[in-house]
DNA sequence: TTGCTCCTCACGTCACGTGAGGTGGC
DNA sequence: TTGCTCCTCACGTCACGTGAGGTGGC
């Protein structure tokens, strides 16, 4: 949002700020879920931007919430990219029925990740129900036990 | 529920039931989540009760949505094991003190357990959202360029 | 008896953890 | 200059996958 050009973050910034290790980082670059500068010379820091933080944030989120594997991860990575691109094709067209077009496939995109998440969400929804349940008999054996 | 004592239940079976393979089961009875038979002869079919399909349904749940090791399960299992004896103790008793005392760690130990689902829940519930924003944005981007 | 499914090694794999020894930058 | 954090191997580990070769039970 701001315009300002924040210093670039080390990876050891970047592995606090999303709550893994330098490790993970750099393991994800060696599989390529994370560009890495091409032109770093050998045995020199790895520096990071803020729009990397975000990638890393992200993909560090659907590992954890969505449990999906690292393989999943690049795929679903790779449909984004490919979003991102067609937005850029977006703009660049007057065309209303190809804009009209793109927006569907965007919107197919997102309604299926909201498949996933939703189907989570309700398992987890179920598994609370079913706390809430025992909670509730403990609670009323207590006060059958009175104050 | 019914009292009809069904029949037991293959390796295969169990895995079907839980959604897993039977390489997990055993590797999950060879690491000492699962008890595993101390009477199996070398060889012999490994059988399954109910009471086990329910055991490896939950060990699998809380894997997949809350994200657990498995040494973080079996922590959590063996917490529940001891809840188990507890409400043996509580059956046993008369005490209206002792029997308290035993619902008030039960109380805490769910309440510990919905503290994790509902977290896990918000983290969700949070990425739903920004989702769901993104579709409404597609949404009126596909009004605004008419039927 | 014929097919399944099951059995036990045992090596492979995915996603990192964990030192070992050395260099970089505020 | 002194500490930190970073670097690159490289081996270890956790949670299984995947055959290989053999036996069990409807």
């Amino acid at each position: 949002l701001s315009a300002t050009p924040t210093k670039p973050l080390r990876i050891g910034e970047v592995a606090e700020l999303t709550g893994t290790t330098p490790r993970t980082i750099r393991y994800y670059e060696e599989i390529g879920l994370l560009p890495g500068a091409a032109d770093r010379a050998q045995g020199k820091h790895r520096l990071y931007t803020e729009a990397d933080l975000e990638r890393v944030k992200e993909i560090v989120r659907l590992r954890d919430l969505l449990g999906l594997s690292l393989e999943q991860l690049r795929q679903l990575l790779e449909a984004e990219a490919a979003r991102a691109e067609l937005r850029r094709e977006y703009r660049a067209t007057e065309d209303a029925a190809a804009r009209k077009r793109i927006l569907k496939q965007s919107r197919r995109h997102i309604e299926s990740q909201l498949e996933l998440v939703r189907g989570r969400k309700a398992e987890l929804e179920k598994l609370e129900a079913e706390l809430v349940e025992k909670q509730d008999l403990v609670a009323t054996k207590l006060r059958e036990l009175g104050a």
